[in-house]
DNA sequence: CCCTGATTCGC
DNA sequence: GCGAATCAGG
């Protein structure tokens, strides 16, 4: 009996995991298997995940590789990108209600005005990822689009 | 060189 | 449908 890899369990984790922005090897490690990161990779663009989701920090490759070099038979360009910022990141509290002594593994770390100062706070909302909550961790790490306008936002500017 | 995702194409 | 090979790029 050859059962697909890609039961609905694995495929289920996979696109949680793509979603949550971890990387194609990184799932395959993940949903184990002999997966490599080019089934990942495969079944992701199969499963149309990729198309509009994260851009991990790749600029967009428009059309340069085997795709141009060998036909390029007009593939279809990735149109709209209505996203303008992580939605979590806008609900990151704007101050910190955990310190340095208090914080325990379960809040986010994200630290709040200068370490030397006295109103320095961190987070402390629940962990979701790593270190940070959910808000956060989007922020903090990498597989984030629009970085620089996150932090702006968190910043209250415009 | 490590890694990333993207694409193609033989299976 | 599947995924290795290959690609461009950080």
């Amino acid at each position: 009996m050859t059962v697909s890899a890609w039961t609905d369990d694995r495929v289920g984790r996979l696109k949680t995991l793509w979603i949550e922005g971890r990387s194609a090897a990184e799932i395959a490690r993940d949903l184990d298997h002999g997966l490599t990161r080019s089934a990942v990779l495969g079944k992701v663009h199969r499963l149309g995940l990729s198309a509009g989701r994260p851009p991990a920090s790749r600029s967009a490759r428009a059309a340069t590789g085997p795709a141009a070099r060998r036909s390029s038979p007009a593939k279809a360009v990735p149109p709209p990108r209505p996203e303008t910022l992580a939605r979590s990141a806008m609900d990151a509290p704007s101050h910190g209600t955990a310190t340095i002594l208090s914080v325990r593994r379960q809040d986010c770390r994200w630290p709040y005005g200068d370490p030397g100062d006295l109103g320095f706070a961190l987070c402390g909302r629940r962990v979701a990822r790593g270190a940070f909550c959910a808000a956060h961790a989007e922020i903090g790490y990498r597989p984030l689009r629009q970085t620089a306008e996150g932090l702006r936002a968190l910043a209250g500017l415009a």
